[in-house]
DNA sequence: CTTGTATATATGTTTTTCCATATATATGAT
DNA sequence: ATCATATATATGGAAAAACATATATACAAG
């Protein structure tokens, strides 16, 4: 993982606001996104597969749900870059989460930052 | 500058590679970077003032030479994303130096990371 | 008029998005 | 158990939009 692929990863705004809420809610299904982020299922459901290609999210299934999160093997200075992007995208965070229907409130630990 | 903003400026590997060179050598005018990123006049051109239209790069004008330089107003979060971004680029810095023909070694001074 | 830099237009390439459809798991009825 | 149906997610292919680059030209300072 370059700089260069990292920020190509988060310069699309579907993109960044899916690794911002992961981040923050440790682990979110794709229905989940589809609606905190008001989009269509196939465009999340694109994006996801493309943050998963670089290595940014890791999966786990459980019956007919998929679970993304953080990739556990993210270097530091990549984990650190997107915890600037969280502290300084606060007010878009509260929104994003209110719109957030959860699953399954269980199972959920928040990562830091 | 929103994170989004920071992180396009930063998806391409020219104007990354601009950000990294003038964050190292603290200012650097237009030809230089040319030569450093082996490009032509006008792209190097074109990518400095969309740089300079989102506030991350700043420009102070002597002679025929204009020089950009990182903007002082930077928000803290997004000159810690462009350290973590130096400094995980040590080698690929290294290489774009090497090609870097100074006009003016005085009057620089190198920011720090 | 030469040098350094900027901009306009045209063109090519990549990315994003949409729609339709596919797969996989789950549920309920018979 | 089998069949039909529902739900969650993924993917193929086409259309649209965004982006990057090249060439030519303009402008500004000396």
């Amino acid at each position: 993982m370059t700089p260069l692929q990292l920020f190509k990863c988060l310069s699309d705004d579907t993109r960044l606001s899916i690794i911002l809420l992961v981040q923050n809610q440790g682990e979110l299904c794709v229905g989940e996104l589809v609606d905190a982020l008001v989009s269509s299922q196939p465009k999340i459901s694109r994006h996801l597969a493309s943050l998963r290609e670089c290595q940014l999210l890791d999966i786990r299934k459980s019956g007919q749900w998929v679970f993304y999160r953080i990739h556990d093997d993210l270097p530091n200075w990549a984990n650190d870059v997107i915890c600037q992007a969280v502290n300084a995208s606060e007010a878009s965070l509260v929104e994003l989460k209110s719109k957030l229907n959860l699953v399954n409130e269980a199972n959920r630990k928040s990562a830091c930052c």
